[in-house]
DNA sequence: TGTACATCAGTGAACGCGCGTTCACTGATGTAC
DNA sequence: TGTACATCAGTGAACGCGCGTTCACTGATGTAC
């Protein structure tokens, strides 16, 4: 349409239009259980048109990874923009993580399901990610000094408890956006609950 | 083989069959991306044959929630018999679930991946079969009084945030078998932190 | 600026294959008498 | 106990369809001169 511009242009519109296909055909069951037919249909052009750009579904997958977490490292910087202080850190990050789950919902379904029911490299590529994330968070906690009484390795179970439990909300945002008000709600409390276990919790008191 | 039995016990025979070829297949997947002849293939009988025993692969994947979670429900009575008292409620009962987790992998492993990528009847049966044992569990939490300063709104928030915890756990229990002693070493301390919080919160200080 | 050639995104025909579902069937098990 | 009939789990052929992948191709865009 429009302008079709340079060749180049022309074909990061394609493959553009190849993974917007895929994030939404996927979101009526999962990866494993598209076709390449049906994401060239979708697209229009011919299936093997599809070669052009990615050399099967799965690698196709992985991009789809790539693109998905560098959309939610932009939530958190966003989040570490907002609320740099531990004391907002709970009203400051959530709506924030609502915001970008709602305007990247394809995305964040995408992870969840993939995460548990897609190829194995697949998931692989997610948990790589999700750890790493998870590790960033410890190193935010301990710059922090909200959890000096913590052992390093205590602050890493913290930040994977509260990424676990980030996770968890973050699916039920996707699964039922009409909640997201309540879901929301039930979150900030029960983050507290679980963060006033951290101040109040030794590492060898166990 | 050995001895066919009964009609009605034949057709039971092949019945279990059909669900555990399907368990195994989907393992290596998922549910909607595996088909009726690999099924019926695997167990040893003619595609037309399955229709014997289910109208469609939706129908054989809410029969395995059914079963999944009649494991599942078991492993919770044991929970109960084992560790009564709220002081060993971690240490009584995360070997339990490891131990089930452990032999009914196959359960875990379709619970975990359908509840996020099944087909949409099979994503809502699980959902509301967590939603109940979570309901249980509150009143569980309520009875034995170790929450007295909660109101009830946020004994079930507590009770949705053990059972998320818990969920997480088996999804990592069932994703890498062999880091078992590590997984549960690292949860019960998270379950710890997490327990600490639900003694020094109030209800109302939020 | 104009021409000749190279590149390469997308085409279209063709392939063999596994899919779900239909249908009429077989023959062993079960039941009524 | 023996016989005649009913049930029904599993069979096997057949159907039209969508699948991934191959291949030789077209023609617009890009480049070298």
């Amino acid at each position: 349409m429009s302008d079709p511009g340079t060749r180049a242009e022309g074909k990061e519109r394609t493959r553009r239009a190849i993974l917007d296909a895929a994030l939404a055909l996927a979101a009526d069951s999962n990866l494993a259980a598209i076709s390449l037919r049906q994401v060239a249909k979708q697209v229009g052009v011919v299936p093997t048109a599809f070669y052009r750009h990615f050399g099967s579904l799965e690698l196709l997958g992985l991009a789809l990874v790539d693109e998905s977490f560098r959309s939610l490292r932009e939530m958190l910087l966003d989040v570490w923009r907002h609320a740099p202080e531990y004391r907002d850190f709970i009203d400051g990050s959530l709506p924030i993580v609502a915001q970008h789950v709602r305007e990247n919902r394809s995305h964040y379904a995408f992870i969840a399901r993939e995460r548990t029911a897609g190829p194995p490299r697949v998931r692989e590529a997610i948990s790589r990610e999700i750890d790493l994330i998870t590790r960033e968070l410890a190193t935010d906690v301990a710059r922090t000094g909200a959890a000096d009484q913590y052992s390093s390795t205590d602050i890493a179970l913290l930040a994977d408890l509260i990424v676990s439990f980030v996770v968890t909300m973050a699916e039920r945002l996707v699964e039922d956006p009409e909640s997201e008000a309540r879901t929301l709600a039930e979150a900030r409390t029960q983050l507290r609950m679980l963060l006033v276990g951290a101040l109040n919790w030794r590492s060898r008191e166990a």
